[in-house]
DNA sequence: CGGGGGTGAGTGAATGCTCACTTCCGATGG
DNA sequence: CCATCGGAAGTGAGCATTCACTCACCCCCG
């Protein structure tokens, strides 16, 4: 991933051709998408920075709508896909560290994501559309699996029986998901304690800790 | 609050003349923005629904972004407001109530918010427009008031010493944030499990205990 | 020579906003 | 008490601009 937060596909072999020219709309639309927002990613500037004509658009997407998808779908780092391997995680190295490693993949997943999902509520029928498109793979598995892994930890003894597992990753990922709307939105100009705690670390180790301390079984129980 | 979740103006005194087409026109606004999104929210349709010309919303608001903004600022309901009394109230009733309120209250409004926020994202200028009317009055302070409500809790030791409050303010808030984006996500069309658990009621009440035994001193402590 | 990849020059449709103008109402002054 | 005036509120008709998208046409490789 580049400082954008995007992913690039592996450059080994040098993509020649029609190849070439989709990878470089779709990373110059991801580039602009993150940078100047939505609203300014146009076609014109999409081709301009991918350096071909807006026509050569055309001949590799549908419409502009398509580009936008293609790009949610092959460059933002997979955060589905990393939480679904958790459960088969359950009982090896410790609750904690699988956490906060959750935490820190979701922070910048989101906050990548955020001008783009965001942007699909100022027109529903254009949400709707991408909803279908996404089929069964929709956000609501990225906490469902951690809920999933959480029962598993549940069953291994490791996290209290107690435990709403559903309630308890709706908790971890919502703060995730509401941390990277604030980092947004105080780009670079965050007031005093806007962003506590201020480096991303800090908030990882902090946020799992609340989450866990309510979550493992108390030492004196 | 009306069924999009819009305040409205107390109206006992009908309201004449020109503030009553001002109201009208946020009127307007607020109900589109709510059902046919931001995009198509434009100037022409909001005169339309308000039943005036295009040209009269020029004798109101400076451009169309100040109708936004307004709407954002005199038709939302005042969360952080609501939650700058909770620290107040600090001592009286119990924390679990407090907390559930808090949900039900935030559930809603950001429901309603997110829409215009997100589109916000869309072009970073408007967002520092907007970042910059809004002053002190920022997206974090919910969190942030929510974390003294928990301090003053900590202090009469009704929420255990070691919890840190910004963390768990973090993680309720972030559920609420988050519970509001897949409610709209999924708007009438969820499937099964999207929404866990599905009513409004249960999800305060799970997130709030799935927090609070992380917070209040077990009880074999 | 056929066709995939690419281009420059458009096109129609919106959109936000302005302009010149009218209407209405309340304050002012004789 | 009425004539007059000034300004706020409102309007219809555009204007300039931007946008996504298309068309006719080339170039070059297999």
């Amino acid at each position: 991933m580049n400082r954008d937060g995007v992913n690039e596909p592996a450059a080994a072999e040098p993509l020649t051709g029609a190849a070439r020219t989709r990878a470089r709309v779709l990373d110059a639309a991801a580039h602009l998408i993150a940078t100047v927002g939505l609203t300014r990613t146009t076609t014109k500037e999409i081709a301009r920075a991918a350096g071909c004509s807006e026509a050569a658009l055309y001949k590799h997407f549908r419409d502009k709508e398509e580009i936008f998808v293609r790009v949610l779908r092959e460059r933002a780092p997979r955060l589905a896909d990393a939480v679904a391997e958790l459960p088969g995680r359950a009982g090896h190295g410790s609750v904690e560290e699988h956490l906060a490693a959750v935490v820190r993949v979701a922070v910048p997943f989101y906050r990548q994501s955020f001008p783009m999902a965001g942007s699909l509520f100022a027109s529903p029928e254009l949400l709707a559309a991408h909803r279908r498109k996404l089929g069964d793979a929709g956000p609501h598995h990225v906490s469902s699996h951690l809920a999933d892994y959480l029962r598993a930890e549940q069953r291994l003894g490791r996290v209290s029986a107690g435990t709403d597992p559903d309630a308890a990753a709706m908790l971890l990922i919502g703060a995730c998901f509401h941390r990277a709307f604030l980092e947004l939105f105080y780009a670079d100009e965050a007031p005093d304690g806007a962003l506590r705690p201020v480096s991303a670390e800090e908030f990882a180790t902090a946020t799992v800790r609340a989450l866990l301390d309510g979550i493992v079984d108390p030492p004196g129980a």
